[in-house]
DNA sequence: GCCAACGTTGGC
DNA sequence: GCCAACGTTGGC
């Protein structure tokens, strides 16, 4: 079981849009790199999710309900997508700016590689954005 | 195959 | 609104 990160502009598709919708399909995501790290989803793993534009916070996680399969609705065979439906709202949305103030992220792409728009969340980062949101 | 020009994303 | 950090495209 693995953990991700999953941005999104929630002018465009929000979390509460995710609760709303119940169940949707990640799709959208173009940047070849994102694509290599959606190749490795799985049912059963965990996502945060996190808003970007004005908000620039993680705000919630979700659950995969389907292994990465190819884009029906896309022309090129590269582009992956998966299921996913919302497991539950954070306690506290935890800000881009607590995770940059924190040493622990210094190494991890959402500070590093601000554009990229899918990426993996160790064990240990999983857990302290969980406590952070507790605090 | 290289690289300049351009486009996109996302933070500031 | 600007800019950094990429990725992509197209001419050579």
């Amino acid at each position: 079981m693995a953990y991700w990160l999953l941005k999104t502009e929630p002018s465009d598709f929000s979390f509460d849009d995710l609760v709303k919708a119940k169940r949707a399909v990640w799709d959208g995501v173009a940047n070849n790199t994102a694509l290599i790290h959606i190749r490795r989803v799985k049912k059963g793993d965990l996502a945060i999710i996190y808003h970007t534009g004005d908000e620039k916070a993680a705000v919630g996680i979700a659950e995969v309900v389907t292994d990465a399969y190819p884009d029906p609705r896309a022309a090129d065979s590269k582009v992956v997508v998966f299921d996913l439906k919302p497991k539950q709202r954070l306690a506290k949305p935890v800000t881009l700016k607590q995770i940059k103030a924190d040493p622990l992220f210094a190494e991890w792409e959402l500070v590093r590689i601000s554009r990229l728009s899918v990426m993996p969340v160790p064990t240990a980062i999983w857990k302290r954005i969980n406590q952070l949101s507790e605090d």
